[in-house]
DNA sequence: TAGATTGTTAATCGATTAACAATC
DNA sequence: TAGATTGTTAATCGATTAACAATC
């Protein structure tokens, strides 16, 4: 089999560089929002982000070549197309989501799927309170309820916030249902995943973990005693 | 000044490695929970989250000598013990929520703080009508309340999930009143960073994108074309 | 003792970066 | 043209891993 897929590198895309082109991808989608639309350069997008000019042009030259214009930059508006494009995202991605209303309801409060070029289209939960109840227009289904129809509705990716028994669960319906990609927000470190997904953790009390260690960093010791002269 | 933190390895800890201290004190956790006490081994925390033993053993060599005994593995629960000290780890940490209690209730409906060893006990909502709401016994304050009486609660870290038009605000005050970890939960790609503050993202329509590629991997063209022949 | 697993080093692998020719 | 910035290579940096002596 020939190579099918058109990068200029013809490797597999490291995590990093992908998730890297996500973000690009969400970054230039703020600014044409926000009425921007002119160039920007590689040191805008890498000081903006966090990361050298020079890795951004690496990342980026996996999207093929005359991406940007020597001397000039790249334009905010045919870059943000590259990277939609190379994502395969489409103008808008039907989403299923799968747990409680009261925690999908609430994930929509800081994250509304459309304006972030998403539209949930599936619901399901493991509440049987919430049986027949309709959000933004789809009625709820049961966990059970998950099937190949999904993948009719162009749905691929799912987002899964349950409670933690019901994780794997949900998780092998969506992978038997066709589901490519699961984000698990209902934090959990043991999950098993089916062949042919692609699954992401989200794991908040991981982060907060993390801060912990730094929040504290430098203060362990009282900087008063006596051993701490030598 | 003397190197005061007692690591074995006395240089600064890589951001991955913490990252994976904090997933193994998780894990860990969770064997604890369900009644697992007995020993683990390098080749069975590695091949739970995905690494090499060797790589789990270099992490934890980190946390100093004696770590593990040869021939027999780990101790689940002291390891758990060194971690969560490496970490800084009270046995439970008060935590501060910002944000509408729409968006603060909901998360904790699949991150219930205390679960974790965490504690919630200060809320900023930046929404009026959740001013003198009451949430895990504690008042509801406005955003502008955030104050350095934070410390004298021990609070260090807080996670945020206002609208995206308070974040900076947020963010800011939170510095400002001597919070030193901040988890933005809201989606936000351009977030100025205080001084002294260490700010974690979840950003969920990255991670979106991230599995639409996958989910998309090896099918944008058609298999059938002459082309494809030679 | 034989078997197992740690702790650690040295080798490998891969990502980041400096630097610069190309070119707008 | 002079100034700016890309695209890309080669060098650097740092993380992962294989391997094995130490030791339970």
């Amino acid at each position: 089999m020939i190579n099918v897929r058109k990068t200029a590198k013809s490797k597999p895309i490291p995590a990093i560089v992908l998730h890297r082109m996500a973000l690009y991808h969400c970054l230039l989608t703020d600014w044409l929002l926000a009425g921007r639309n002119n160039s920007t350069t590689s040191k805008e997008l890498a000081n903006t982000i966090g990361v050298t000019d020079a890795t951004v042009r690496n990342d980026l030259s996996y999207l093929g070549d005359e991406t940007g214009v020597r001397g000039v930059g790249y334009s905010i508006s045919s870059l943000r197309g590259l990277l939609g494009r190379f994502l395969t995202l489409p103008p808008s991605a039907p989403i299923a989501f799968v747990g409680s209303t009261k925690a999908l309801g609430s994930i929509f409060s800081f994250f509304p799927p459309e304006k972030f070029g998403f539209i949930a289209t599936a619901f399901f939960s493991e509440d049987p309170s919430d049986r027949g109840t309709v959000v933004n227009g789809h009625e709820v289904h049961s966990i059970e309820a998950i099937s190949p129809a999904l993948g009719n509705l162009g749905i691929k990716v799912a987002v899964v916030a349950t409670l933690p028994n019901w994780i794997q669960h949900s998780v092998n319906l969506l992978a038997k249902a066709g589901i490519k990609g699961v984000l698990i927000i209902t934090p959990s470190t043991e999950v098993m995943i089916p062949d042919g997904v692609k699954v992401l953790h989200i794991r908040i009390p991981c982060d907060l973990k993390t801060l912990l260690y730094h929040a504290n960093l430098g203060e362990e010791e009282e900087p008063s005693s006596f051993e701490m002269v030598l």
